[in-house]
RNA sequence: CGGGGCGUAGCGCAGCCUGGUUAGCGCGACUGCUUUGGGAGCAGUAGGUCGUUGGUUCGAAUCCAAUCGCCCCGACCA
């Protein structure tokens, strides 16, 4: 226990104030820091590498798929927003409006996008004319608005960046697919990237997405076990058809009106990463979206420097060239006792130590940041062993994760045992009528929501608040 | 928007209750020397409209009012 008070000059103990921990975490990271206007974030080059290799990721994922990028502007008549009647009611209250231009005022207000399918759907009307032109399979990156009234950095932030995919189909089998392929290739990414198991699922009326027919999600744990929505995908069935008149011709020259989808994932899923795997040592991220995958710190005195100088930098050009992210850490002022302590707080996954007792043994330490492990390992053939251990502590991190959640989730027939758990923090899977009253009464006595209803939890049982037939288990936890 | 807490150097804080020289401390930054295998030492230097506005007073970081912002808990949310 010595470490951790060690620690706490530095971050928040994660076991008892993880608020403030994230919050130290994110801006000693370096990730990110709060802007001069309220609820807007300044993401650090250290937050955006993290954010940009993540893009990298599922933007190659989008295009494998059929899907090609392109841009909407980030303004939109305010009239656009008022076509969809769940629509506009979901989104009003968090809209931000620009009302002036050129010293003037507006004819008409201008909503800042909180998401494009207005204008979209407005556009798509125009391009779709025949199921020739079906399906359009588009995607864009860009930045929106909702004017949050609690913002946390990454998490709920009034501007934040994401991807909005917007399909349109000619059958509702082919939305339907795409909306189930869509959230399918969420939880690849955030299992196998950014190694934190999620439950997909189907989300309640309550829950879904102001427009849609069905809203589909993947849920994961954060380390003070609540549940964090890390993406989702929506049929939006022909809403949004019928709001802005989008119709095509069929191969019998009917008019139809088409199906749509969207899905998206936001700079949230960088909170995501954090909560998910950070330690009271502070960030620690899985190899496949870290900035740097390996630091060295050199260490040397005065007259041995030039040598492990540059086998530091030998070793770092050998790594790139496997493609390696690696960085050598020149600061000369600081010790390498500082630059170990400073390196697991920014969650390097793995750190190699590199001085004149290694060279004389043709070998270098490598610490490895999730467990601790320092072990020796030689120069020969070392690139090959790193990108291996790097692989390792990927697996190593997803296991993790899955030991924790497994540890936190309780199968729960009795309606007093849930209260208690939402209380400590976990995932209930619960049997549930579908009722929206049994629903909302959950909410109301402990704040918890139904998260999601995963497929694999189907099957007959007894509601956990009315006792009446339920269909299947679904995930209740307190959520982000 | 309701409840609670807080705004003093880049960061973290003391000073305020009980008004009074030149507003302090730690960390960080900068310079020099010595150091360097788990958070280095010494010496020196720089850095402040005390959140903002107004009021009380001979005199305000300190008392009063308003206002802005931040954090936590609730309602809402990617």
């Amino acid at each position: 226990m010595v470490v951790s008070s060690e620690s706490e000059r530095f971050i928040a103990d994660i076991n008892t104030d993880f608020p403030e921990w994230y919050q130290d975490v994110v801006r000693k990271a370096d990730l990110a820091e709060s802007s001069p206007v309220a609820g807007c974030m300044t993401i650090k080059p250290y937050g955006y590498a993290l954010w940009e290799n993540m893009v990298r990721i599922l933007d190659d994922a989008f295009k494998e798929s059929g899907h090609q990028n392109l841009y909407f502007p980030a303004l939109i008549p305010e009239s656009y927003l008022q076509r969809e009647a769940e629509h506009v009611e979901g989104f009003a209250p968090e809209c931000a409006y620009v009302t002036h231009g050129g010293g003037k005022e507006l004819e008409e207000r201008l909503v800042f996008r909180p998401t494009s399918e207005t204008i979209i759907w407005q556009t798509y009307a125009r391009w779709i004319e025949s199921y020739r032109d079906l399906p359009l399979l588009y995607n864009q990156w860009a930045n929106v608005m909702r004017w949050e009234m609690r913002p946390r950095l990454f998490l709920r932030t009034r501007e934040f960046l994401w991807q909005e995919g917007h399909t349109a189909h000619a059958t509702q089998e082919d939305a339907i697919r795409e909306t189930l392929q869509m959230v399918g290739i969420y939880r690849t990414f955030v299992e196998e990237s950014l190694a934190l198991p999620v439950y997909m699922g189907e989300k309640s009326a309550a829950e879904r997405f102001a427009g849609a027919v069905n809203t589909y999600a993947i849920e994961a744990m954060m380390k003070d076990r609540k549940a964090i929505q890390a993406g989702t995908s929506h049929f939006l069935g022909q809403n949004f058809a019928k709001a802005f008149d989008v119709t095509f011709q069929n191969e019998r020259g009917e008019r139809e009106y088409v199906w749509g989808t969207s899905w998206g994932v936001s700079t949230r899923l960088v909170g995501t990463v954090v909560m998910g795997h950070g330690d009271e040592k502070g960030l620690s991220l899985p190899p496949r979206v870290a900035p740097i995958q390996v630091v060295i710190v050199p260490i040397y005195r005065e007259d041995s420097k030039d040598r492990v100088m540059s086998a530091a930098a030998q070793i770092a050009a050998d790594c790139r060239r496997d493609g390696i992210r690696v960085k050598v850490d020149e600061r000369d002022q600081l010790k390498p006792g500082f630059k170990f302590n400073d390196w697991e707080m920014r969650g390097v996954p793995l750190r190699m130590e590199l001085g004149p007792k290694d060279l004389d043994k043709d070998q270098c330490v490598v610490a490895e940041r999730v467990t601790g492990q320092k072990e020796p390992m030689p120069l020969s053939g070392l690139v090959d062993a790193l990108a291996r251990k790097l692989g390792e502590t990927q697996r190593a991190m997803y296991a993790a994760a899955e030991v924790f959640r497994a540890a936190n989730t309780y199968d729960v027939d009795d309606y007093g045992d849930l209260t208690t758990l939402m209380d400590q923090g976990a995932f209930v899977r619960a049997h549930w009528c579908e009722g929206p009253e049994c629903e909302a009464k959950i909410k109301a006595d402990t704040t918890a929501t139904i998260r999601c209803i995963p497929e694999e939890l189907r099957g007959p049982g007894k509601c956990v608040v009315c006792g009446a037939d339920s269909p299947g288990r679904v995930i209740v936890a307190k959520a982000y």
